[in-house]
RNA sequence: GCCGAAGUGGCGGAAUUUGGCAGACGCGCUGGAUUCAGGAUCCAGUGGGAGCAAUCUCGUGGGGGUUCAAAUCCCCCCUUCGGCACCA
């Protein structure tokens, strides 16, 4: 204790001490109520950088101190380790992925262990691991067998160059910073260093990036849209209403309806066009209609006309166009006639029949009505092509005021209003005639009320090595086969060689891929594509529960003790895909009788990133800041601190280096403290100070430290790190000033030095444990239960009362706590401050607010 | 364009849950102590303006409102960040 804080030593002796003892090995214990804490597993890149360490020092509280107050707590990790980045180091540098992914593993292990983190190791897992994957090629082959997971061909970004198929996150978009893997193979944009120049091209090469259709494997998320969005309702307490908005937002649900256009001449064998709509109290404004280039439709829809040239020149170079540049900003709305007329049913208008870019032919039906008076995209094409304008909605009111003509119109009139110019619909609010023209459509048979989504289903196929092989085998008799539970897993084959051209390496290795048709066993071949990796982050936070199990995917019991998770931690940039995805799986394996959780994170917080000098860290921008110096240089539990003190835990965290020097200082005096004041009150071991003895400024402190306490555990319970660490240093602060002269005085020291020590516990433990020792004390603080704050203590503070006149602070005075309001009244109206200010005057109204302030109003 | 979040000292931020002393805590800065010196540590000060001072006054993006009292509640506007976006 002589000794100054020397966190290495310290901290290397804890680890030490934790490990040997198993502290953090749980296992199911009916009679307690457990608690699930667990944070985003990492992409074993090869270092962790701040965001995890910000991430998982989170959790690490959460779960401490949860645990002290009596929670079975399971808090695992694992590794996320399928990913692209392992193949292009195959690629670049000659390692195998296997290889650098487990060097990769064991190094960050190491790195977290340094850190302090209550993890159970003997949960740990792998996704990589053929005992972690066999189940999600099992769960695979149940999909495909009810449908849920189905191939079909789909258009995919092409690099000609790596020869590969780019996800769109993959195509170079806009803006300024290249990502850093992190978890999930997927998340940010490619983002360009400058200007528009490298749009539309390979994130690694730089190619331009072509369309290609292909076959790939699919999950129905479609088939569970309207269960993730009604569950959006019920998590909308426990997660951020920010992330539910975004999942919203990506569901994108319109109501509206689909209606029959009638075409004026039969058109290989089609009679009609029919379109959605969101509005189908506009159809009388209908004055063009526009098809997507892509749509089987369209060719025909020119042959033999005027323009048809110009047309099919048109729908060629459109078609080329990847959706990156269709959508790019700057690309003008354009379109051709067709020459072919349909009408409208009804006004019984004839209307002519466009095609254009920015109909999108995977929305709706590719074909859509337009009313150029109230709606700005079809009101900008209609100017540009000379096309009517036809109102067909009054603003409220506007009917016999100043109703919207054409001469005056500048834009669409998009919002509600009255149907006008619509025949019986004519003067109906615009809200009840879409109801009405959905049940006519309905009642006529041609058209009925529909809605539409803008999720897609999942497409899971990736041309790349470093994944799950999908379990499939292709024979010219049977088909597509599901590999068969007992020839689980199709295991990777390590023997392959990284060329980076010419697509998958599975592909070519000819070992792999011949095999005998499970079914008629007659030569097959294997499916090549690999799945995403977010399908393992999909489910890995149930594996843990059970990590060892070979007879399934986990143990049903085990799920159903730890499940759901209690509370979830990671970075927002996982607000969408992964939160989505892992929604959507467990439902799947609910559905298939797995397990009976429809929702498998009750509660998320998500963290925001670690910033330096107002930019993410990368190296490109060479603003990293790696956690191993600052471990070496300060220490873990320095670092914990700082990462929870320098900003909320939602908002951004800015770096500073002066700023973890003032962590550090911090600990400093806290051990100071410690040191100094051991040796008076080495004898009061398990003391109490008793309240009433105690003399003045020793009850103010045993006030404060109460306070403190109240203080922490709330701000503990809300996640609002930064203020609980503020209040533990006013605390020291205040220790720190005070000087004792009593025994009483010594008792209330002691018990002061005790509680700070404790409640830094959770964020600081290495230092907490060593502190709490040097006490005296020969147990854990890893089990020791909270400390609870003592009411009678808290409330026998003196109040300080503000005194205002009319509403301005001019005084205050200090009362007991048990004063009442006439007390109080008194105190104001005989302060000689306040006295001043209400001399002569007429006293209108005194407000007491009691144990706050007293407001007299002259 | 739509949806969401946020604007408070030189900086990170507190007080918003419950309307009640704005600026806790930390960083930085200034002065002092200690030191041969530096570092470290300790003490004091630190929103703007006025004043020797007690003190007064202004002040939470801007404007209005509710209230005895507004950073906090309501309305309008501005700015920044994030998500979605030719989704019909």
């Amino acid at each position: 204790m002589k000794d100054g804080y020397n966190p290495q030593q310290i901290e290397e002796k804890w680890q030490g001490i934790w490990e040997e003892k198993k502290l953090y090995e749980v296992s199911e214990d009916p009679k307690r109520k457990k608690f699930y804490v667990l944070e985003m597993f990492p992409y074993p890149s090869g270092r962790i950088h701040m965001g995890h360490v910000r991430n998982y020092t989170i959790g690490d509280v959460i779960a401490r101190y949860k645990r002290t107050r009596g929670f079975n707590i399971l808090h695992p990790i694992g590794w996320d380790a399928f990913g692209l980045p392992a193949e292009n180091a195959a690629i670049q540098r000659g390692v195998h992925p296997a290889k650098w992914t487990y060097e990769n593993i064991s190094q960050m292990k190491e790195q977290l262990k340094r850190l302090g983190f209550s993890y159970d190791w003997t949960r740990e897992i792998a996704t990589c691991d053929p005992s972690y994957y066999k189940w999600e090629q099992m769960v695979f082959t149940m999909m495909f067998e009810r449908g849920l997971a189905y191939k079909k061909s789909s258009v995919v970004n092409w690099c000609p160059s790596c020869e590969t198929v780019l996800a769109n996150e993959q195509v170079v978009v806009s803006g300024a910073v290249l990502p850093e893997p992190q978890f999930g193979s997927g998340g940010n944009k490619q983002l360009a260093p400058d200007g528009n120049k490298e749009i539309g091209k390979c994130w690694r090469c730089k190619s331009e990036v072509q369309l290609k259709e292909m076959d790939g494997w699919f999950f129905k998320v479609t088939e569970y849209t309207e269960e993730l969005l009604e569950c959006v309702e019920k998590l909308k307490d426990g997660w951020p209403e920010r992330v539910l908005a975004m999942q919203k937002n990506w569901i994108g649900k319109s109501t509206g309806a689909e209606i029959d256009f009638p075409l004026e001449e039969r058109i290989d064998g089609e009679t009609i066009l029919r379109i959605f709509t969101t509005r189908p109290d506009t159809v009388f404004g209908v004055t063009f209609m526009c098809i997507a280039p892509e749509h089987p439709l369209a060719e025909k829809l020119v042959k033999g006309k005027e323009k048809e040239e110009e047309a099919l020149r048109f729908i060629n170079r459109v078609k080329k166009q990847s959706d990156v540049e269709r959508v790019a900003e700057g690309t003008k709305k354009e379109g051709v006639f067709t020459g072919s007329y349909c009408k409208n049913p009804f006004s019984g208008e004839r209307v002519p029949i466009y095609i254009t870019n920015f109909v999108l032919m995977e929305y709706g039906t590719g074909i859509i009505m337009c009313v150029p008076a109230h709606d700005q995209r079809d009101f900008e094409f209609a100017k540009e092509y000379g096309l009517p304008i036809k109102v067909v909605i009054q603003p409220v009111g506007a009917i016999h005021e100043s109703p919207l003509h054409l001469g005056s119109m500048e834009r669409a009139y998009e919002e509600p209003g009255v149907m006008a110019n619509s025949g019986e619909f004519s003067g109906l609010p615009s809200e009840v005639g879409k109801e009405k023209v959905i049940e006519y459509v309905q009642s006529k048979g041609f058209g009925e009320r529909k809605v539409n989504y803008r999720l897609r289903d999942w497409g899971i196929s990736r041309q790349r090595y470093w994944g799950t092989p999908i379990p499939i085998v292709y024979c010219d008799t049977c088909g597509a086969v599901p590999v068969p539970d007992e020839e689980l897993p199709v295991e990777l084959p390590l023997d392959v060689e990284f060329t980076g051209k010419g697509g998958s390496p599975l592909a070519k290795l000819e070992s792999f891929i011949k095999t005998k048709c499970p079914k008629c066993g007659k030569d097959a071949r294997r499916e090549t594509d690999t799945m995403d990796t977010f399908v393992e982050s999909s489910w890995y936070f149930l594996r843990y529960a059970s990590p060892d199990f070979d007879e399934g995917m986990f143990e049903e019991e085990k799920v159903k003790y730890w499940l759901p998770v209690d509370q979830y931690i990671g970075g927002i940039e996982h607000a969408i895909l992964h939160l989505l995805y892992s929604r959507f799986y467990t439902k799947v394996l609910r559905d298939l009788g797995m397990c009976a959780l429809d929702e498998p994170f009750s509660n998320l917080l998500t963290q925001g990133m670690v910033i330096k000098d107002g930019a993410k860290m990368s190296k490109s921008l060479g603003n990293i800041v790696d956690p191993d110096d600052m471990i070496q240089k300060f220490g873990a539990d320095t670092v914990r601190v700082f990462m929870l003190f320098a900003a909320p835990v939602q908002k951004d965290l800015d770096w500073s280096d002066e700023g973890i020097e003032g962590a550090y200082r911090f600990l400093n005096r806290v051990w100071r403290l410690v040191s100094d004041v051991f040796p008076q009150i080495e004898s009061l071991k398990n003391t109490k100070p008793d309240l009433s003895q105690i003399a003045e400024p020793a009850k103010e402190l045993l006030i404060k430290v109460h306070k403190t306490i109240k203080k922490v555990t709330d701000d503990l319970e809300r996640f609002q790190f930064n203020t609980a660490i503020a209040a533990i240093m006013e605390l020291l602060n205040a220790v720190s000033r005070f000087e004792p002269h009593t025994d009483d005085d010594i008792s209330v020291l002691r018990e002061s030095v005790e509680s700070i020590v404790r409640l830094l516990y959770p964020v600081a433990p290495h230092i907490g444990e060593e502190l709490w020792e040097s006490l005296g004390y020969e147990e854990t603080l890893v089990d020791k239960p909270w400390m609870e704050w003592d009411r009678e203590i808290v409330e026998s503070a003196a109040i300080t009362v503000v005194l205002q006149v009319n509403g301005k602070v001019r005084s205050q005075v200090i009362m007991d706590s048990d004063s009442d309001r006439e007390e109080m009244k008194q105190a104001a109206l005989s302060d000689e401050k306040v006295k001043n200010y209400i001399a002569g005057k007429e006293i209108k109204k005194v407000i007491v607010v009691p144990r706050k302030l007293v407001n007299i109003v002259v």
